[in-house]
Order: C-alpha cells, then sequence, then structure tokens
DNA sequence: GTATAAACAGACCGATCGGTCTAAAAAATG
DNA sequence: CATTTTTTAGACCGATCGGTCTGTTTATAC
C-alpha cells in the first residue's frame, strides 16, 4: 500500500512544480514553497534530502503531466497523422501553460544549461523522448501515406520540436497566441501528402 | 567628453553581461559580479542604482552587440537574400554563444516572463526589432525575385525566429550543433525561389 | 598643481537563504 | 488500543543576500 509519507512527497511535488517552473529554480526558496503546500519546514526535509531533489521531481512530475495529457488527446485517434496533429494541438493549447507556467523543457532548459548538469541531463534525456516520438509518428505516417514521401523523420521531428519550443517562448512574451496557431498551421501543412 | 564614470560603467557591463546571461538573474549575486570586474562594492552602487539596473543594462548591451555583430555581416551584401543568410549564418554561428554565454532573447525572455514585467517589456520589444528586420529583408527579397512570391513576410518572419530560438535551446542541451545547420538549412530552402 | 570625481577595502545592516534539530502533537497502522 | 510513522511549529545555525556608509586613497580634469 501507499504511504502517507508517500502521498505527501507526491503532494508537495504538485504544488511546488508550478511555482519552480514559473520563478526557476534559483528563485524558488523553501519558504515559496512552505507558503504553497501549507507545509512545515521539517516536513520538507524529512521527505526530501534537499531544495535540489525538489526541483527534480518538480521536473519529472511536469514532463509527465504533459505526456500524460498528450497522450489523453492523442489515444483518441488511431491514424499517424491525426494523433500527430492532435498532440500540436494540445501543445498550442495554453490550458497546460497557464495551469503550470509553460513548457518545463524551456524553463529548466534555459536554467540548467550553464549551472546545473543533473538537471540539464533530465532535460536532455526528456527532449529525446519527445523527438523521437515525434520520429515514430512521422515514419508511421509516411508508411500510411498520410504524409509527404520525401520527407526526413529525424530531420522532421527535430524541426517540429525546435518550432514548438520557439513558439512557446515568443507567445509568451509577445502574448500572441496566434502564434502558435500559425506555426502549427504551418507544420500540419508541410506534412501533409494532400497540400501541393 | 567620455567621463571615467561612463567608462566604468561600461566596462562594469560589459564584464557582467555573460555571467547574468548564463547564470540567471536571480542565480547570479553582485558578489559574482564583483569577482569579474574586481571591482568593489562602492563602485557597484556608485554606478548603479541597484542590481536589477545591472541586469536592464547588460540585456540592453547583449542586445546591441548581437545585432552589430549581425549587421557587420550583413553589411557585406548587398541582396536581401545574401543579407538574410547571413544573418542566419551569423546567427547559427557558436561565437556569440560561447563567447556571451547563448541568446539574450531566450535567456532572460524565459526568467523575465513571470517575474519581471519591466524586464519582459525590454525583451518583448528586442523580438519585436528582430522580427521586424526579418519582415522587411523579406519583403525586399520577394520584390527582387530572389524569394518565393507566396511567402508572407510577417508570417514567415515569426517562423524565422522561432526556429532560431527553439534550435538555440535544443542545440544547446543536446549539444548538437547540427541541429542549427539543419534548420538554417531547411529556412533557406524555404525561402528561396530557385528550389522547387 | 589643485580641486574634484571616482574607486577603494571593508565594516555594517537587516533580511533571507538552505538546512538542522527538538520536543510535542497528530495521524496512520497493526 | 498501542505502536509506529509522520507532521508540527519554530528556535537555531552559519552563510549569503542586496544594499548602505564609512574614511582614505587614487585618478582625472582644468
Amino acid at each position: 500500500m501507499v504511504t502517507k509519507a508517500e502521498r505527501t512527497r507526491q503532494f508537495i511535488i504538485e504544488k511546488a512544480a508550478p511555482i519552480i517552473n514559473r520563478k526557476g529554480m534559483a528563485g524558488t526558496s523553501m519558504s515559496d514553497i512552505m507558503d504553497a503546500t501549507h507545509v512545515a519546514k521539517g516536513c520538507l526535509y524529512g521527505n526530501f534530502e534537499n531544495k535540489e531533489e525538489i526541483c527534480l521531481e518538480a521536473f519529472q512530475f511536469l514532463v509527465r503531466k504533459f505526456v500524460a495529457g498528450a497522450e489523453q488527446q492523442m489515444k483518441q485517434y488511431s491514424s499517424a497523422k491525426a494523433k500527430l496533429f492532435a498532440f500540436l494541438d494540445y501543445y498550442s493549447d495554453d490550458r497546460f501553460c497557464t495551469e503550470n507556467g509553460g513548457c518545463p523543457l524551456l524553463n529548466f532548459g534555459v536554467e540548467a544549461d550553464d549551472t546545473n548538469p543533473k538537471m540539464r541531463e533530465e532535460v536532455r534525456s526528456a527532449i529525446n523522448g519527445t523527438q523521437s516520438m515525434l520520429k515514430r509518428l512521422i515514419e508511421k505516417g509516411i508508411e500510411a501515406g498520410e504524409f509527404r514521401p520525401d520527407t526526413d523523420p529525424e530531420m522532421m521531428a527535430v524541426k517540429i520540436h525546435i518550432m514548438l519550443e520557439g513558439a512557446a517562448l515568443v507567445s509568451r512574451i509577445q502574448d500572441r497566441s496566434d502564434v502558435f496557431d500559425m506555426i502549427v498551421h504551418s507544420i500540419k501543412t508541410e506534412l501533409d501528402s494532400d497540400h501541393k
């Protein structure tokens, strides 16, 4: 059975994650997390070794949450094309962003890359996961004749991913959600074998 | 004439900028800046109001430096197409990155968007500047018949920019400079009216 | 050369940081 | 119920934070 400590640990992670995602690891203090969880300091340090462990867990929680949400949307469809398009729509939906503070790959990646090798490695493997999922979908879509046959799956997967990350940044700073729509539309058109 | 104080101020900004760009605003302390400049605390606070002012100036310095470098490359060419391609090559060159710690729009933008409205506004206007420069170049390139005539300059400018930002993130985290080359090549192909 | 401007080293400030510890209360578990 | 696990509030720690203020020294500028 699941112990109380495990439940508390999970509760803390869920409350802390959106804060760390928004304010950054260096910008979030343990008091911030205490405020958000209404949990005593001893409880935090009873369930986690230190602040860094909370950050690590928070990042992984956000990634899992995002992936789960995306799969939820994608499993409604059977074709590779419909699944991929559902993923793009999920990504451009701002619900995850407003609830959690934006793409964790972007937020943690930018902060970690020069300062935190362990976190950087976590981000790297999460990026790899996203890109290889996209690659598999593209390959299946090509086989099924849904996507242009001259598409390079690896290249296209990377390209789609970097466009989504770039759009995540620019649309947030400029407060222009139409940037996302535009990019997603552009990706769909580029993939779709129906378009000339 | 330029006073000593102005020179010192500039010197501090130049030394502090790469550090803040790498470690972030919250992650950089005044002691970090003192170490990098070998300047006393009183000198820092004699030339700047507070830490935030240094961050603001550091950001603007990095943007100006980047723009200056880009213009340096672009002015060697006369056609819009050659200028734009030179910009892309400059962006994908990792010299600015290794010297200064990556794209300031990305680094400052991610940290500022939820925590620092003033900085956020600075980043926003710098993004606008980049995009409108790209837009003008694309318009001229279309007029000159160098770019596909069915290109939407506004959309294309945004698209190019977000691809560059996304590539800046992913290539740094994955330590894959080929990502940048791939993206730049893809952009060139998409624009070029010579390609089918 | 003299007046002024600037930088110095560093003491000092209150606040906050991450983290430890304790003793008592509360809750979960058998 | 009794025992074990967990959480509590908060004192406490040394370090560091951003920032102020000395008095002195050192450049600069006319």
